[in-house]
DNA sequence: ACAATCCTTTTGATTAATCAAAAGTTTAAT
DNA sequence: ATTAAACTTTTGATTAATCAAAAGGATTGT
């Protein structure tokens, strides 16, 4: 049985590298997890020991299919806990990231089922993210952050790609919702700023929050 | 933040003496836990001085009342995690113990708070333990051992005071559930076993078993 | 080509939890 | 009252995960 410790670092180097195309470096790594890049080496070494990542030292650090099959099971178990706490629990979307970050690595397969089952077999969670399924399989869809919208673009939101409670409870009071049809009704890139309208009030961000906002043309 | 380790000293002490008279011995409690007697003196140690156990050297150790405190919410959590596992989700009764036994470390107050309004505030788990309050306060009913029972007594069972799957399994499949009526029809002390009637069939348990099936007069 | 800078890795220490086995207490039996 | 048995505690080691700080590569600028 795989630590938390070892399903967290696996998570998220495939958060960070979800095609395993490039090689994740040690310190962007050791930032994503909290720990000291000195930790993430050691622990990098022990991963590559046990054949679940490559590690090229100096360059980088890739998941092989073995660790790849074992981050998407532990994304997925994360992604179905937050549906279920905000849809059968009724939790706020802005407070049941840190709770399935717990949860993640202590739910049963078995309880994962019965919760998928209850969901009624859902393809995305509560910000969005798609969800594996018990294959490793993960649905794809095309979208664009809303950052690199123009003026007048009509777009509906997909993704909110920011887990942080603050920032999600401001998208919450603004409208910002999955499925939310939204106007772009001014960007100034000097301003470093996007205006847009939703729900017929004007709510302006800058652009690197608007960056993590994904949406797709309606 | 308590660890899960601490958490499961402070609960397996307050099950070994809920009420708080006696003294627990450290053998007991090791075993108890599958660890060695060594190991258990050193946590004994700690839990000391943290003051969430007082520890007579050689004789035993017993919660303080902060210690009972958070015992206490620990086992709440567990409880109603497993009703939760059994009436929402499904899960048969025989698995949920162990599955619980994980979750009661990581989830949240809020998730459980949400659990029980979707409970409707239950008062027992799925084997008839009693759910600590939220403010840490026990449901009390006068029980007694099935295997105490007379030749004739008509009971209905109200517990099940052994978490072992295949036990469970083997109550479920003899009509063993709680709330059911059951008539002694033979009990035999030198052949150590008690026969009852259940849904008209006959079933034989030692009376060890029975001992573990807590029952009250109809 | 040579530093300066920026990462990464190594080294040595620390903490929580555990075990095996030695040493120490208590209890019970003769 | 001594000794044996049973239990508890201590000791010394081990493992996983971490950190701080020293040492080692790689990259870039001049």
């Amino acid at each position: 049985m795989l630590s938390s410790t070892v399903e967290n670092y696996l998570k998220e180097l495939f958060l960070l590298n979800p095609d395993g195309e490039t090689q994740v470096a040690t310190g962007e790594l050791a930032k994503a997890l909290s720990v000291t890049p000195g930790s993430a080496t050691s622990m990098i070494k022990t991963l590559a020991q046990a054949g679940l990542v490559e590690h090229r030292p100096h360059y980088g650090v890739k998941l092989t299919n073995e660790g790849r099959t074992l981050a998407v099971h532990v994304v997925r178990r994360h992604r179905i806990v937050e549906l279920f706490l905000v849809n059968i629990l009724g939790m706020d979307w802005s407070e049941v990231h840190d709770e399935a970050e717990q949860l993640e690595h202590v739910v049963s397969d078995q309880v994962i089922s019965k919760m998928d089952d209850l969901l009624g077999h859902p393809t995305h969670d509560p910000h969005g993210d798609p969800i594996p399924t018990p294959e490793g399989t993960l649905p794809v869809r095309s979208l664009q952050p809303l950052s690199f919208c123009k003026l007048g673009d009509t777009v509906s939101i997909a993704r909110i790609g920011n887990q942080n409670t603050s920032f999600l409870k401001f998208a919450e009071d603004n409208g910002l919702l999955l499925g939310a049809t939204i106007k772009v009704a001014n960007k100034n890139e000097v301003a470093d700023s996007i205006t847009i309208i939703s729900k017929g009030e004007e709510v302006v961000l800058g652009l690197a929050a608007a960056g993590r906002i994904e949406v797709e043309f309606a």
